[in-house]
DNA sequence: GTCTATAATTTGATAGAC
DNA sequence: GTCTATCAAATTATAGAC
């Protein structure tokens, strides 16, 4: 992948998760580093695929610093906090929303092809999600806590960046960690 | 308030929830309830005031509706039954999400005046949920639980919109009202 | 791969007639 | 209060030179 490329996904990494899809242009991620609206258009012909990209360039990272944090150990409470962890630091040190908090909002505005990268976003989260639950619970049991961590986080990072208190996405959390804790 | 202020009005949040704000044109709304667009700027000169102006009334509807059921009963588990309720019928009957999950994922990208309607509809809303919370808890405990209640419908409303899964939203709000019910 | 140049469309907004 | 007419700017996207 060249280094274009992911200086513009970076760019729209930025200007998404701030303002969404449609508040974002071709010209000001080429402004943004330094090259033309039209050498953009030759990397990602359509603002769909400059999207789908995007999506799973985001995905692909969450994942892997899941994964990642969760080989420290083998503690399903432990890897619960990683999970809140991720989410807590993207929105701490980008003062922003997860794009697909964004881009889910948005989903019903966005070409299929977008929409449904967002989609496989969540459905491999809680898919990650469930896997750490306890396995006595069954398997749709499992998904359904799953899905209603993901909505959690996704809906205090949302309500934190609107009323510009990261505090609050803490004390949720809190709530979160102790309901979710298994002894 | 004049008929066409109304019309504008209806259109704009049919429109900004399923799309956003920024993918709303005047140019739309006006051919959608048939004027031209120069007619919408008579009632709101800038698109900021419509924003305004929609956010307000969808305020005022949803606290009205949330007074109007919890007369109904004084239990607190049927008022937070209600205030579910109020969310899940917005999500059923429009097959889109709360205007304001779509405008507080946009609210870095919006004017400031319309991100303050948007933060001022969400504490409006913490507020009348932690009234209804016990009073055996201090009233920031209650702000908290107020705030991870507001958000998790939030997040459900979105994901179950991303994922056209209403059933989602459904399997959320069960394991939400087990862990709120009160004794 | 990046550029200049440009097409075609849409956008928010205004002036002025009725 | 709604209309016609219009503007300046911005948008996605393409053609073709280097």
């Amino acid at each position: 992948m060249s280094a274009t490329v992911d200086k513009v996904l970076d760019a729209a990494e930025g200007a998404m998760r701030a303002r969404g899809y449609h508040a974002v242009s071709f010209r000001e991620l080429a402004d943004d580093i330094g090259i033309k609206s039209s050498s953009v258009h030759y990397h990602f012909p359509q603002k769909d695929d400059l999207g789908v990209a995007l999506i799973e360039r985001y995905s692909k990272r969450v994942l892997a610093e899941l994964n990642r944090r969760s080989e420290e150990s083998k503690n399903p409470n432990d890897r619960l906090d990683a999970f809140i962890d991720v989410y807590r630091e993207a929105l701490v040190n980008t003062d922003s929303v997860c794009l697909c908090v964004m881009l889910g909002a948005e989903s019903r505005g966005l070409p299929d092809n977008v929409s449904n990268a967002v989609a496989d976003f969540f459905d491999a989260n809680i898919g990650w999600l469930a896997n750490i639950l306890p396995t006595t619970l069954s398997k749709k049991a499992r998904r359904n806590k799953a899905a209603s961590v993901l909505a959690t986080l996704q809906g205090a990072m949302m309500m934190a960046a609107t009323l510009k208190d990261t505090g609050l996405f803490d004390a949720i959390v809190k709530e979160l960690r102790a309901a979710h804790r298994q002894s």
